[in-house]
DNA sequence: TAGTGGTCTAGACCACCGG
DNA sequence: CGGTGGTCTAGACCACTAT
């Protein structure tokens, strides 16, 4: 009796099955690619892919000469999409509007040259606008951007197009730190967002890359109530 | 002259290099792999190979006939690992503590059972418990966990294990959903944390399933100051 | 240094879906 | 329907690292 040969999903279900019903245990080895294949019916590769995936997924981890293991340490890995805050914004039925507050070129302070990973100060150009849907605040965002690195955005009108959407589009990044965490509105923000003082509010900093060299770091204050959510 | 053949990582940079520079905008084709792999001196499935992971990082969109195109609405993606909470506060070498405030069957309330996308209610084990560093308050969570998928749960002594080390021990999901947001600290709260009442927590939901069967759904409201970051 | 996973190839066939 | 990406194979060689 000739089994069926597999797919790559076929075996990751096979193996993720294992680890989950507790087959398998955290730390535990698993056979050889080879030999799971031989035993699976299917080439190696087809092995590969679906370690590929159990690997990503954090389930597993593999190494050369080591084999494979149940990773030991289990996690919970999630991914989040952030998109344009226009887009965002539109995605949600809303009108989108924002308000150029302030822009101003200054020295990085402190915080900032820590964020872009620098020793020496560097010239940024701040940048704090409120992004809107339909019309009551959003997003409030405080941006310092490195001129040296972006020095175009001198040019930009950015009453006009916000910073955040002229840089995704024009300044794609190659790596990209990001923390999340809440922040109680003082009286500024209370009234910039229309919040009551005090209130907590979500934020999300990020600051990007390109190479070496720093392009952005913004700290978003949300509105209340705003949550964010793995993509599905 | 003959050309150096390309690594996957090479194909996948050259093409990553060409939408960050701006020679390819977001919407553009891009030719066909087989093309590529041509102009790139490999073989097609090494051109898949970049391929799946500039679609993975969201960089570009394939379809079957219609070809492989940069993404229209370019997005931040960023991944998260969350660990068990007890490793969490190992990891930043702190005494891992935990005590166990309450624990009662109770049916779920409504917004458990939309949680778990169910219609009909269910019978949950209510956990309320508090992660300590260092004998300080680190996460206080609130867990329902449904019984009729997970009933071993009745029987373990949940002053000795946390809930959730022995559910992410125990109980692997096949799907877990996460949402950020922030919180005040309400009195209550605010007094098992040890925060000032009022101040802004982080909170994280998460709900997990195995199949289409709900396992727990937890509100972990984190201490002040709590950050969430990209793992690097 | 030997054993394991990682990569690459050439070729075949399949699955999807746009025109 | 035809053109594109997705998968699978068998085999080869390479790169890393546990022992």
């Amino acid at each position: 009796m000739a089994e069926a040969r597999r797919s790559w999903r076929e075996v990751r279900d096979a193996i993720r099955a294992d680890i989950l019903s507790g087959r398998l245990s955290p730390g535990d080895r698993l056979p050889r690619d080879e030999d799971l294949a031989r035993r699976l019916n299917c080439a190696r590769s087809t092995v590969q892919r679906a370690m590929q995936d159990l690997s990503q997924a954090g389930l597993v981890e593999r190494r050369r000469r080591g084999g494979t293991r149940v990773r030991p340490d289990p996690v919970t890995r999630a991914t989040f999409d952030i998109p344009i805050t226009r887009h965002e914004v539109e995605a949600r039925g809303a009108r989108y509007g924002h308000q150029l507050i302030r822009a101003a070129e200054l020295p990085a302070p402190p915080a900032v040259v820590a964020a872009f990973d620098l020793h020496s100060p560097e010239r940024t150009l701040y940048v704090e606008a409120l992004h809107l849907a339909d019309g009551r605040p959003y997003i409030l965002e405080e941006r310092w951007i490195a001129t040296r690195t972006v020095p175009e955005i001198r040019a930009v009108d950015l009453t006009r197009i916000s910073a955040n959407e002229w840089l995704v589009l024009n300044r794609p990044y190659s790596r990209c730190d990001l923390r999340f965490y809440a922040i109680q509105a003082d009286p500024r923000v209370a009234r910039l967002m229309g919040a009551a003082p005090g209130a907590a509010l979500l934020v999300i900093e990020r600051t990007t890359w390109i190479g070496s060299e720093p392009i952005t770091t913004v700290r978003a204050i949300t509105a209340p109530g705003y949550q964010l959510q793995t993509r599905t």
